[in-house]
DNA sequence: TTTCGCACTCTCAACGAGAGAGTGCTGAAT
DNA sequence: ATTCAGCACTCTCTCGTTGAGAGTGCGAAA
């Protein structure tokens, strides 16, 4: 006599109501009642009907009503059926897609660009927008180079996977000549040039001990300046980079807008972690994911709903981006615009390589 | 008859007794009355006799009171004259100033130590700390460099007054070979290091045409490589820096606890510009400058006060910091912070150099 | 199977009463 | 002249009540 989970048991007419009262509520925020649907949903029932209706759906536990005699309003797993299922996805018009693409301007560094999508998307949803880049285990250096800079201290700049500079500084312990650093960036970029950065670190004292037997003064001061700037590297923590835009936006949600509840999210955004922890789940599917309310697992993101899409270029996914906002959000125009933007990071960075 | 507005009018009493309800109001948030302020306030007095000296102080436009029954408030005049003349600074402990100085370890790179130092004062006084440092006119070129990425696209590095490196990269019209970029930069390096970048770019044309006359290619590349560089750079907006941190820390503050408050004071932090404003009156004052309420003429900074110090390096003013919070904040407490982070910035800085 | 009618439940806004806090004023005491 | 006790007054806040409105569930009729 249980009733079966499955959302096959349910007549056809009993899924058009729930999506019509889905709908319904994504649009108001208030939950629905009988006599509303009734008139709004174009199959002539009186509201007694839909009542009985809504009841099944409730025992399915696709709906819920916060009481008595409030209407229903969609469950978690409402929310998974209805996007799963029931949702239409719009086509974007044309004057967005032009938006996002020239918001995407190829010309720009990563950073900029990476900066910038995560802002569009979230004026064009007026939601959060979030766009993360992991950092990849390997990491091939490119070129390395020295500038002097006043006092013992040297510049160390890193180009790194054809598109990312690092720089640091050291101190050294005596002061170094222009000519004696050119010397010693184009040692090193002889030898580790498109090397791995764990290899280099790995094996500059072995280098350091050979270079040690032919006695070449450039050479040793090439491997002496190496040593300092990647052991810098290793104290650095291996952070990925998330950018975040449209956090305000949220606090215009009715849902979200005790101020404790804000805080904690906010907190949670600046703290990253538990972002990225959803987002790395994220990367590892294909294509749009989306997780509803308490799905996510992190209670901080009650009421919220989290679409992502991972970005590629050449096949190869680069990272993770996409929206937050509350579960009642309208899926059916930010799906295709987290889709959509996605493709146009990809290939904005393609461009760009 | 109208009464004077100078507090010198004020007797001794009057004034003891001002102090002591700021003090008690900033510790409770709540209006204070006649009552509390006689059992706090060590002379012995009645309330009557606090109501009538209330009542003076009142008329100075010192207090305020919300209604008739509730107790007085300071108005901004109010905290005014008691930052100004009543205020009696702590000295930090010994544990707070080792806490900063451990923060503020020189070893750092520019701007990893302004966001630590932001994000210190965010800690440490639980308001919101703010570390600004301004684009400076001048900027001087220290250093050049050219690296191949794949593609057509060349990667550009400058270094700039000792301590900041920008990079862009632009795609160029035909491939470079990575010899042919060493020998621009290297030519580069020699005419330009040291000039401002503002010269460099207004000569670059001017060299582009002499070079024309000598005929030398490598000098041709050269010049067309950094007309590219210093074209985008054109383009660029001459954004001041500015490092935000513990902005929710702010949603604890009774007064600021309405979420449309909050968002407009997220929204201006998050464009930055007022703050950048008041902050750039701060940086022509020299020491602790304290903007209290509507006198900072920012409305969405109602109720809000904002401690500021500029941090100097060499005698020679560098940028400002400060710490944003509730008009009703523990001066005696955020005062001697922010002027020893500046300090203490001012100093790791020079290390630094 | 659908619908109507009806009793029931729950929320929400409005209202008023009473407590509590604090004031201003007056007149007496110092 | 100050200081202060007493007192009436004002304003806010909380709480209980009440009535309207919305929506439900159920039984009986179509």
């Amino acid at each position: 006599m249980s009733p079966e989970t499955n959302s096959s048991q349910l007549s056809e007419r009993s899924l058009y109501l729930f999506k019509a009262l889905v709908e319904h509520f994504i649009q108001d925020g208030a939950p629905v009642g009988s006599r509303t649907l009734s008139k709004d949903s174009s199959l002539n029932l009186s509201p007694a009907t839909i009542r009985n209706v809504m009841a099944d759906l409730e025992d399915f536990g696709l709906l819920d009503s916060p009481h008595t005699s409030a209407g229903r309003v969609p469950t978690a797993k409402g929310y998974r059926l209805f996007v799963d299922s029931l949702l239409r996805v719009n086509d974007l018009n044309s004057i967005e897609v032009e938006k996002i693409a020239k918001e995407l301007d190829p010309g720009n560094d990563f950073k900029v660009l990476m900066q910038r999508t995560s802002s569009m998307l979230s004026d064009i949803t007026q939601l959060a927008g979030v766009v993360m880049l992991p950092r990849t285990e390997q990491s091939k250096l490119q070129h390395i180079e020295f500038v002097v800079l006043s006092g013992n201290r040297v510049l160390v700049i890193l180009v790194v996977n054809d598109r990312e500079v690092q720089n640091r500084i050291i101190n050294t312990s005596r002061t170094y000549s222009a000519s004696e650093l050119q010397e010693a960036s184009n040692y090193l970029n002889d030898i580790f040039a498109g090397k791995d950065l764990t290899y280099v670190r790995a094996n500059i004292l072995d280098e350091l001990e050979k270079t040690k037997e032919q006695l070449s003064q450039s050479m040793q001061t090439a491997m002496e300046m190496a040593q300092l700037a990647f052991d810098y590297e290793k104290s650095k923590v291996n952070s990925d980079e998330l950018f975040f835009s449209g956090e305000t936006n949220l606090m215009d949600i009715a849902e979200l807008c005790e101020v404790d509840k804000l805080k904690k999210l906010f907190n949670t955004f600046n703290q990253k972690r538990d972002i990225l922890h959803l987002l790395e789940q994220a990367i590892s599917a294909d294509g749009i994911q989306i997780f509803i309310g308490e799905e996510s697992g992190h209670d901080v993101l009650d009421n919220c709903s989290v679409v992502t899409s991972p970005y590629e270029v050449d096949g190869k996914i680069l990272g993770v981006l996409g929206v937050i906002g509350p579960t009642r959000m309208h899926y059916e125009r930010v799906i295709p615009i987290v889709d959509i933007t996605a493709k146009m990071l990809g290939s904005a960075l393609n461009l760009n390589n």
